[in-house]
RNA sequence: GGGCGAUUAGCUCAGCUGGUCAGAGCAUCUCGUUUACACCGAGAGGGUCAUAGGUUCGAAUCCUAUAUCGCCCACCA
């Protein structure tokens, strides 16, 4: 017996939905391939994405959720066009964030990071993880995305950890990864290293301080330099002009005094130097700037460090100076110099600055032993499938930038001196340090250390790696790592890992995937990195084609975030308009290589459609009295004109979805159903039939037709509006007009 | 400094390989309470497709400049 459906559609019914469908575990591909061969379709390629998993820290914002809704609208129409499809699901650990998140929470109750020790901290932030991760999961099942929970995977998973291992391993017996001294990237926020795409720029005020340096041998001349951080002259180890200028042509190969450290150093002339910037003569840090250290390395420069991985200053510098900020410093030195009358002058300027990605805070570019990964074969074989055409990024535009990436990359410093992450499986006999001085002095043995440090070495300086501490012989002392490797070399390895590694049973089925989205923030981090350790460790691209979403803003245009306090939580959306009419917007507006600021008012007018989905839908099955539904149920379907119409409409949106056109897929179904299917055919067939009666020929034919008609719409439009469309269908099915879950239906052949 | 992209109705943007391409949604205005839906229906207004040249039978669509805006990369001390 027919009940009277409810006059407007209630998103509320979401969440049941999605539990009908959970039910089924026909997101699992194994089970989707074997229900379409019970059901005497053809088993499909199978259709795999490799989900980018968000930080298990902290709530997925509209942004996750907009990406969700494209891997959800294309894994759906794949699923129901004949591919068993996985969209295997997960979450990050997201090393840096997740440990000065939860290390502030630890100082909220009054303890401390240190006091706890590596074990218990890596213990606890697991919980903590494990614990969040319900937050981000229960809003990716509120978008409707139609993952395969039983493979889901946090990225600290040992199984995954172990194939990261494995490839470290593998790397290091090419010599692609090894430890190496330079300058490094160094938030003394963060404490740790940081890789450069870690880093930021970003325009500050400073200052441009002109310091006169004595020249030796000479009473009142002078040589003048001119440096933004005057602190770093402590650790300054030679000046540098360039030899065609005139002006200092004379002074090359000649000493200066280094005023207050009271030390001389040599004058030397270098091709690089502009003689246009500042006085055209530099004062050369190699400890703590890079481009100095490239010179040091080149004229063989002393390297002296004098500020320490927290900003403080430190080494061989007068006593007075030790433990000072960098700024505090600066000012401490320019009084000094302006005493002596060695300051010629302080400009005030704006320049641009390199801060940490993460907090912003000023990066210290300070020299320290780190292990790196020497990307550029990877990066080379990366640009060479992008030629070949077997890597396409949408946009375009967006695939010049990483081909530039690719092209202008340096190694990547994939050590972290952090405790959240995957500990580096590597031990040194006698300890990291013996091993660091063996690498840097080529041919010396143990023995020259002791010599030469006057340190007792405690082992023979050899490397093991692995996870276990080797046997122990003659006395030796093995320490392992302490660093962890940066987050993106373990999610660089993601679309491999998820699926087993390359010996993995779900490996054979579902590598290589097809498609990766992500919004276009992250292309460089993620994406690049995933490629080129696809192609690395398992010899093929892992996928084809990089879609990127645009970027959701805020309604003013601007960045949502939290400190800035214009974010809007993805459950004001939901409770509000529901899923389907979130999604729908994203497909219109959050397009590749676009900024979409948030219009409410534009997935208000969604809502309006998801309803007339619902009413038009109710309005067919209400026209159907009981006594008809048997023989409405087996009527036998003919070619008639609205159905080759309905065709080509399938066709023109299927098209579209495989040419990732989804705004347009968006219209189109939008466009018909409304247009067409309510405003002109069920109104001909209202017309048509009103003076027939209950069960005549007349009645019969049109609204089978329709029904069909109706059906055919569900399922094209299911993939953007999986809620709305699934509701009715049980609709539908409850009256025996239809049968199973809308999920798993096959279109229509066009 | 280098690279990429944008500039189309009041707003946010579509417009794939040049020829019904001048569009959609929202907003505005008029009319309509017809037994699916007012989260509705019927209709209307509104743009020399940034500017200037060029290619072409024909350009919003291709080329070249210019202007404005945005993003990314970058060791200018």
């Amino acid at each position: 017996m027919k009940e009277e459906l409810p006059k407007s559609y209630n998103s509320d019914v979401e969440v049941e939905i999605y539990s009908l469908w959970e039910g089924s575990g026909l997101s699992n591909p194994d089970n989707m391939a074997k229900y379409l061969k019970e059901a005497g379709y053809d088993v499909k390629k199978p259709f795999t994405i490799t989900l980018p998993p968000p930080n298990a820290n902290g709530n997925l914002h509209l942004g996750h959720v907009c990406g969700y809704s494209f891997h959800d609208v294309m894994g759906r129409y794949m699923r129901m066009t004949g591919h068993p499809t996985l969209l295997l699901p997960g979450k990050d650990h997201a090393g840096i964030q997740t440990e000065s998140v939860f290390t502030k929470i630890l100082e909220k109750e009054g303890k401390s990071k240190s006091e706890m020790g590596r074990e218990e901290f890596f213990r606890r932030s697991y919980e903590f993880c494990t614990e969040n991760a319900k937050n981000a999961r229960e809003q990716e099942k509120r978008i409707g995305l139609s993952a395969d929970y039983s493979r889901e995977f946090f990225t600290l998973d040992p199984r995954l950890t172990k194939i990261v291992y494995e490839t470290f391993y593998k790397m290091f017996e090419e010599g692609l990864v090894y430890r190496d001294k330079r300058i490094i990237n160094q938030c003394p926020n963060c404490h740790t290293a940081l890789a450069d795409v870690d880093t930021e720029h970003e325009e500050r005020r400073g200052i441009f301080a002109y310091i006169k340096y004595p020249i030796v041998g000479k009473d009142k001349e002078y040589i003048t330099v001119a440096t933004t951080r005057p602190e770093t002259m402590l650790g300054d180890t030679a000046v540098a002009v360039n030899p065609n200028d005139e002006r200092y042509k004379d002074l090359v190969g000649k000493k200066v005094i280094l005023p207050i450290a009271n030390r001389e150093i040599p004058v030397i002339a270098d091709e690089s130097i502009d003689m246009e910037l500042g006085t055209g003569a530099l004062k050369v840090t190699p400890a703590h700037s890079p481009i100095d250290f490239e010179l040091g390395k080149r004229y063989g420069l002393e390297v002296r460090n004098v500020i320490n991985e927290n900003a403080k200053m430190e080494g061989d510098i007068p006593e007075r100076f030790k433990g000072m900020g960098t700024i505090e410093c600066s000012k401490a030195l320019c009084e000094e110099l302006e005493k002596e009358g060695l300051l010629e002058k302080i400009e005030n300027i704006k320049h641009d600055v390199m801060i940490c990605e993460r907090c912003k805070t000023l990066i210290e570019p300070i020299i320290s032993n780190q292990w790196y990964l020497d990307v550029k074969p990877l990066a080379d074989k990366a640009l060479e499938e992008i030629r070949k055409g077997n890597i396409k990024v949408i946009p375009i535009g967006q695939q010049k930038a990483l081909e530039h990436f690719y092209e202008n990359i340096e190694p990547w410093c994939i050590s972290r001196q952090l405790w959240w992450g995957q500990r580096i499986p590597v031990w040194y006999s006698g300890g990291k340090k013996l091993y660091d001085w063996l690498q840097e002095n080529e041919g010396k043995g143990v023995d020259d250390y002791e010599n030469e440090t006057g340190e007792e070495a405690t082992g023979t300086g050899k490397i093991h790696l692995g996870e276990e501490q080797p046997n122990v012989e003659n006395n030796e002392i093995w320490e392992q790592d302490e660093d962890v490797f940066d987050t993106w070399f373990s999610s660089g390895q993601w679309p491999f890992s998820t699926l087993g590694g390359p010996e993995g049973e779900d490996f054979k089925k579902y590598y290589p995937t097809q498609v990766m989205t992500h919004a276009r923030d992250i292309l460089f981090w993620w994406s690049a990195r995933m490629i080129m350790m696809g192609i690395y460790k398992t010899g093929e691209v892992p996928y084809n084609t990089v879609f990127l979403t645009g970027m959701i803003l805020a309604a003013d245009g601007s960045k949502m975030s939290k400190s800035k306090g214009n974010g809007v939580e993805p459950k004001e959306i939901f409770e509000k308009y529901g899923a389907d009419s979130l999604r729908m917007w994203y497909y219109s507006d959050a397009l590749p290589g676009s900024n979409a600021p948030l219009r409410e008012e534009k997935i208000k007018g969604n809502r309006n459609f998801v309803n007339k989905i619902w009413n038009a839908s109710r309005f067919i099955v209400m026209n159907i009295d009981d006594k008809e539904m048997g023989e409405i149920s087996n009527f036998k379907i003919t070619e008639s004109e609205r159905i080759n119409i309905t065709k080509d409409h399938i066709g023109k949106v299927s098209r579209y979805m495989e040419k990732y056109q989804f705004n347009l897929g968006a219209e189109a179904i939008r466009e018909f159903f409304w247009h067409q299917l309510c405003d002109v055919w069920i109104e001909e067939i209202k017309n048509d039939i009103k003076d027939e009666g209950i069960g005549s020929e007349k009645r019969i034919k049109s609204l089978s037709e329709l029904l069909y008609i109706l059906k055919e719409n569900l399922k094209i439009m299911h993939p953007f509006v999986p809620f709305v469309t699934e509701a009715v269908w049980q609709e539908l099915v409850k009256l025996g007009l239809a049968d199973g879950i809308l999920m798993s239906q096959q279109m229509m052949s066009h």
